[in-house]
DNA sequence: CACTTTGTGCAACAAATGTTTCATGGCCGA
DNA sequence: TCGGCCATGAAACATTTGTTGCACAAAGTG
């Protein structure tokens, strides 16, 4: 007999099922339509949809090879689960030598930074983005490589509400503004592993306050994301290189903005355009040249 | 307080967990940690796995709302499910308004810039990393939106090359050093349209100076641009909302730092690990939890 | 036709699951 | 110091789970 590909469980499935009884090409379909379904709910449940006999999941199991149902089930849900995010599957890694050496570096880079943006869930900062626009006042805080992205939200959201937003520490590392926060108001934190105490701190002080607190982390269990609001989840360490990537940290600050801003509607957009006709009195910008 | 976020159940046990007591919020961090085993395996597992109480979860699952951990499951198990998570090919373009327009914003805007970072020619930062390593003294230049990206630049060379960085007008509006500038340094200027005249000046103080001139830009005809050894273009305008996107520049800006410390060997590995160790024993971080 | 083999549903089974109860120990207010 | 309260772990509970034995029907074989 041919050996069948031991890659995916689903794959040994789709492999036996046509060489199986009526009822379990059935099962054995539905399994693999629904694999979802079949790591989380029960061997009955599933039954009860597919409209077949509990049984007969025990025996597609056994007639592909495993012990039962159970250990089936577990070979799906290790399957499928996400912490092997790693969709450069085959990729060599062999080392790269030569003059391309660098460029290869980039590129991959590159690649994985594009691949990680379209993972972010757009829905929590969509509601995110409604939190800072409800709120009365926006303080950001972000340290160390966060700093450039807390500067980055600072500066965009002052673009069309300058009086409202101010970067936490702004006057100095021990400027904390702790006390300052106040209930309706918003407090963004930005941080990935490992985390600063200070940004721990600060989110723990919004919490207690009352503010509404929105933490932009690598992971769900990072300490500042412990009573947050609204938690906006990017990858930092999908790419290569010695340090974590913060372009999805960046593009989660940009679409932030950006939604806010147009929760703002006319009355955004008009302090937008006086921001922008100021900088320009002050020929802060090189005129355009025909 | 503020609104309550109800969309996920992993931000309403996040919003709930600094109010519970000590033994549920233990557990509440390993659900939230563990989020795929929390709806895979069995609470008796995921008890043993954290050293807790099996009752300890049902009374979590009550404590923030639910009948029970099974209910709380489902609810996490219909949170993960991979149908909803699969924003891209099938979605529907054509509602541009209601509740789902600021998602499908943040989802555009995400895929956009996704695309355009793989379209970032590698081969000039690969180059220009090369000409960073051989400078004696590296100058960072941005201003308005830029700054952020050169205070990231500056953030993560100076992990490796403390003494030879610096961001340019660190002291101040006025601070332009321009006359420091001298031949065998690198001077790296980022900006888009509009351009600031700052940085051009920056970019000419540098070029009469003779130093290595780093243009990272939106278009080769940049002011900046003019006389730069090595101009690194990203897609500023290439997603929808207000602002130009700065992933590109963030994504040039992280690959030049990961090249050029490539390029510094053990050396720039020593400096790298020096400058940890420093920071952990100025405790600037939260130490892992086991 | 008799007899075996195989597929299938049903029901009973033991094991495992989530829940509840109870006893214990620490904490705070009177 | 006492008394009530809450948090917590262990054990007992009813329920649900996956499994298996059995009966029956259909197909294959002599």
């Amino acid at each position: 007999m041919a050996e069948p590909a031991k890659s995916s469980p689903l794959s040994e499935l789709r492999i036996a099922l046509p060489s199986l009884p009526m009822r379990l090409q059935e099962v054995g379909r539905f399994v693999a339509a629904n694999d979802y379904d079949a790591t989380t709910r029960s061997m009955r449940d599933l039954a009860a949809v597919a409209g077949a006999d509990p049984a007969a999941f025990t025996r597609l199991a056994k007639a592909i090879g495993y012990s039962g149902w159970d250990e089936l089930r577990a070979a799906l849900t290790e399957a499928r689960r996400p912490s092997q995010i790693a969709p450069f599957s085959g990729r060599a890694r062999s080392r790269r030598h030569g003059p391309n050496a660098d460029v290869a570096l980039v590129t991959d880079k590159l690649e994985a930074e594009a691949a990680g943006l379209p993972r972010i869930p757009a829905q929590p900062i969509a509601e995110a983005a409604r939190a800072l626009h409800d709120a009365k006042r926006i303080w950001i805080t972000g340290y160390r490589s966060c700093r450039s992205v807390a500067e980055l939200l600072n500066y965009e959201l002052r673009l069309f509400r300058p009086e409202q937003v101010q970067l936490v520490g702004a006057s100095g590392p021990d400027d904390l503004d702790l006390g300052a926060f106040r209930p309706g108001e918003a407090v963004i934190v930005i941080g990935f592993m490992p985390y600063t105490h200070a940004s721990v701190r600060v989110a723990q002080a919004a919490y207690r306050a009352g503010a509404a607190l929105i933490a932009i982390a690598d992971s769900s269990s990072a300490p500042m994301a412990e009573g947050a609001d609204h938690v906006l989840l990017f990858e930092a360490a999908s790419s290569p290189g010695f340090f974590p990537s913060l372009t999805g940290a960046i593009a989660i600050a940009q679409s932030l903005a950006a939604v806010t801003f147009s929760l703002g509607g006319t009355a955004a957009k008009k302090r937008l355009e006086n921001t922008e006709a100021r900088l320009a009195a002050a020929s802060t910008y090189v005129s355009e040249k025909g």
